[in-house]
DNA sequence: TTTATTTTACCGAACGTTTGGTAAAAAGTA
DNA sequence: TACTTTTTACCAAACGTTCGGTAAAATAAA
């Protein structure tokens, strides 16, 4: 099975259960491969499966959202596609987010430091756009951090109620606060 | 030890690294009693601790949080009150939310029912006290929604990033939001 | 045949949990 | 009151299970 295969199986895996309760059991389970198959290909274990799943989102991100973000078309129309690739990335509200999850428990102690700096990308690149509307770049980074917090507040909602009609109204509000309505 | 001297003691645990990251050996050692004191306490072992934890936190947020809410003040000065006992509640950020913690991996499956019913518990007392600024039934809804999510995805912003600076935005937002700015 | 991949079988350590017990406090009895 | 019994609170040690991880053998691919 090709890497970029398995490590695809893997992602779900630590989105939905936090890299604590990414057993190599439920990782083997759903990779289709045994224990030590999985040892094969990531001889430093779960840390380095998490670690190889935390790569591939980062650089998914890279492809799908930010190169997109920093295309020809007018800043206005970057933003809403953006914001359907957001829609996407987080299968409508019903896939958790990588980051928010392993941020807590032991895993921020593995990977805080790749956290911070996925989050900061995420902020500055945002931020960008924001200011390519013409705001000025104070406003335009309270607005990129707005954005994302209800985002991040969306998933836990719909997590809980089961319910991804607020994802749906989160994402409304993502852009019109990008956009300052 | 009084059983709730004990809770207090295991509540952040929980909180920091969720369900299966809290580990009945770190329960042990946050509560200073041995794994089989533990046990004697919550026979029903690390599930029954949760439990235990779940249920203080929402006494707690019934007292300190929703009886206020309902004090016969002016409902802007409630919301007021409301803000400042959220900041409290979330150690201006640092704290992570037990709400959201736990609706991730094994104890969303355990617990789900109860987490869903006390994030309804917010929803409808925010929803009321805005509804009594003048705002209708649906709109209210829509800003309680609103404001709940700033402050989880704030949580998860300033725990990635270490700098609780977003977080007081956040609840600077937050009683803006149900005041309708 | 050589190399890469997967599997079975297994390991020590940590997991949540239980056992068997001690010491002190509470309750019952005289 | 004093004595006995029961209950509560706690702990050291061990339980069976699952954890993450490894070695050697079998299989597939080149």
């Amino acid at each position: 099975m090709p890497k970029e295969e398995i490590i695809i199986k893997l992602i779900p895996v630590f989105r939905y259960y936090g890299y604590e309760g990414a057993t190599v059991a439920r990782l083997s389970e759903a990779t289709g491969l045994k224990k030590a198959s999985l040892y094969h290909h990531f001889q430093g274990g779960k840390e380095q499966m998490a670690q190889a799943v935390l790569e591939y989102i980062s650089d998914w991100s890279d492809r799908q959202i930010f190169a997109p973000l920093r295309s020809d078309e007018p800043a206005k129309k970057r933003i809403l596609t953006l914001t359907e690739g957001i829609a996407k990335f987080y299968e409508s509200g019903k896939a958790p987010c990588l980051l928010a999850v392993m941020s807590l428990g032991e895993a921020d102690n593995l990977f805080h430091q790749q956290l911070e700096q996925s989050l900061k990308k995420w902020l500055d690149e945002l931020s960008k756009v924001v200011e390519e509307t013409g705001v000025e770049q104070k406003e335009a980074r309270l607005r990129a951090e707005e954005a994302l917090m209800i985002i991040q507040g969306a998933l836990v909602l719909v997590r809980v109620t089961n319910d991804t009609q607020p994802f749906k109204r989160a994402i409304s509000k993502f852009s019109s606060i990008l956009l300052g309505d």
